[in-house]
DNA sequence: CCGTTCTGTTATCATTTGTCAACAGAATTT
DNA sequence: AAATTCTGTTGACAAATGATAACAGAACGG
């Protein structure tokens, strides 16, 4: 069950695990299940738990003074389910998120991971890593969002993440973009050179 | 010429630096001018230089097939001008950075701050509070922009950095927004309750 | 099995934003 | 000082997107 998270960090450090490392991983992190449609964050909570997504997928999103979700982000397995800030800053959080399929998560708090960050060397390079990796696509999605157009945003994350469209509903997918699902709707259809709108 | 770096360091950090640390980062930061519109950066080039900004303002943007200018950042004072994927991976970058304002910055190399991150302890500390600074902000950002109105945007901006408002013209203004300047010339004299139009 | 919800599409109309063009005052350059 | 560029505004029109509603098949739950 841990294995995949054992996987996640080794392709992050130059340096693989020890054997007592990953002992320690797999005494600190605690699996949890939960159900398609259940919370894991609430808008208002402080984030407690990050999470490691071993199978299943996820969403989070705020939500406006008209009731309307916008999805910030879509989790799939090896992404982590978290809100940084709440979790870091210990404030309570913006956002919502929840299970959009049945999913199996490995959770660790704040605490321990600082704990893990003294007892194991390359967490450190593991961190910075993965908040490069982050700083990157959040430039990237950035850049899109303000210098694109909705059809080539859409037609992005198509290539990007492809499996994105497969498990979640276009209305997601709308939300994600920026966009209402009505609009995704006719892009699919009227550009339908890069959609892979006939894709069953 | 250094001071401003300095304290910026301490802010970040738990503990203050020590006076052989403070010269160590002396020696190792360059100064350097740069006029109003020059380039500090060019599209196709290796971010090769971190650029601590002492004084002055630049911006950070891409070009569509167009032509047309979509400015991702707006840096002043105390911020870091650099492409931290292109800086870090070695990889050509798709952005511009030059200057706004007369500026003088302090450069690194990243071979350089590797080797401070070697020789100062706490310049670990310092990189992962950054970095979720970053996060953090990225994520507020993607949030707002997916989620609010460019007029709401606006404002949000104007309440955040209402330096900008005033270093930086309004059709920088408007592309940092993701809009065109008659927007949001519009957007200010029509909703005029939130905006600073009328300052002198 | 039936009713309900969910999902995606389409149509119509309203709103927002973009595009193009013209303009005027300010700032800059020569 | 004159010419040029920069900046911000405005108008008219076009294009993109949103809002609302209706609809139908799929999926889901009792």
């Amino acid at each position: 069950m841990h294995e995949s998270l054992i996987k996640h960090f080794n392709n992050y450090t130059s340096t693989p695990l020890t054997v007592r490392e990953i002992e320690l991983i797999k005494n600190t992190f605690v699996s949890k299940k939960i159900r398609k449609k259940q919370y894991f964050l609430q808008e208002g909570e402080v984030c407690k738990y990050a999470a490691f997504i071993v199978k299943g997928a996820m969403r989070q999103y705020s939500v406006d003074e008209k009731g309307v979700e916008h999805i910030v982000r879509l989790l799939i397995e090896n992404w982590w389910a978290v809100d940084r800030e709440s979790f870091v800053m210990l404030t309570p959080t913006v956002y919502n998120i929840d299970a959009w399929e049945d999913t199996e998560i490995l959770l660790v708090t704040k605490s321990d991971s600082l704990k893990l960050l003294d007892q194991i060397p390359v967490m450190a390079e593991w961190t910075r890593k993965l908040d490069e990796h982050h700083a990157f696509a959040s430039q990237k999605r950035l850049n899109a969002t303000i210098s694109f157009t909705a059809e080539k945003r859409y037609s992005d994350l198509a290539n990007t993440y492809p499996d994105f469209l497969q498990r979640f509903p276009q209305h997601m997918i709308a939300s994600f973009l920026g966009i209402t699902k009505e609009t995704l709707s006719r892009i699919r259809h009227s550009a339908g050179s890069g959609g892979q709108a006939a894709k069953k």
